[in-house]
DNA sequence: TATGGGAGCTACAGCGACTGTAGGTTCAAG
DNA sequence: CTTGAACCTACAGTCGCTGTAGCTCCCATA
């Protein structure tokens, strides 16, 4: 009897508080609530949302792996897995190697651009809009030092 | 009269020869109109677009633009400039600059992203997802390596 | 107990730069 | 004359949010 039972010292977070302490912001919890990313939870008798520390770690979970880059839908596998912790992590690991080999990619991508920006800033007189090597090289193929044209995807 | 009229001579493209010959697609060039990025071109009697040369190049060097990674607005600006050529390409080179630095920004926080990530999988033993090195890391901001945690956008 | 203001609610529009679809019309070759 | 590719408009969807409008709710202070 001195003790308080155990469901009233459970934590229960308002929204706002989640977004705190995740360093979320309330809409995007609001759309990953949307989306089916993070569960519906349960409402105060005035609607609004409460939180206990099941759904804060959830959240956490998802962004810090947002702020690693990686997509709501690898976000959503990785979930799933941690729900059956007994599992193999080789998909795990085939997520963040595929989520590698991308940013690798862009790199590299970025980097030939950079290459190509910086030269095209080096070779220009800072005369004229007709004489400008930055418009030329935009304006024609031919002037242009570089042997593929992919769209670079920033 | 031997002579044809210049008028006659003059090439006329459907939408889908710009297309092909730009490497756009018909439906991006009719989004370009739409945000006034090209101008209304001529109507056939069948209300089709035909373009003229002036557009091919026009679209030419947005598709050129494109591929170096530059955001529509900054294209604008650039194809502005081309309308008056004796203007000094001052302004130009300055929207190169910017860009070549948000493309070198982008790359720093990429490379630091590939660094965890590496990381990260490397230390899996690919064993449960319990032991995951991969989940933990993302479960709990504590095992985590990095001093910085801004988000990556990639 | 009244009140003020911050926090929460829903629903929807907008971002950038397209892409895709539906349902129709036009054009050129056979 | 028919067929089918190319064209037309209009609008929804992509990704991952962000912002707005117009409400309601909750809690601390007077």
């Amino acid at each position: 009897m001195t003790q308080p039972a155990i469901t009233d010292t459970a934590p229960r977070y308002p929204i706002g508080d989640l977004a705190r302490q995740t360093g979320t912001k309330v809409q995007t919890i609001r759309y990953y609530e949307s989306i089916g990313l993070l569960p519906e939870p349960a409402r105060t008798a005035g609607n609004q949302r409460v939180y206990g520390q099941d759904q804060l770690d959830r959240l956490g979970f998802i962004k810090h792996a947002r702020d690693f880059g990686f997509p709501l839908d690898a976000i959503r596998e990785l979930l799933d897995m941690t729900d059956r912790p007994a599992a193999s992590c080789t998909e795990a690991d085939e997520i963040v190697s595929r989520h590698l080999g991308e940013v690798r990619r862009r790199i590299g991508r970025l980097q030939a651009l950079e290459g190509e920006l910086a030269r095209m800033l080096k070779s220009c007189s800072h005369g004229t809009v007709a004489d400008c090597r930055v418009i030329n090289v935009l304006s024609d193929h031919e002037k242009c030092c570089t042997t593929s044209h992919e769209p670079v995807e920033t």
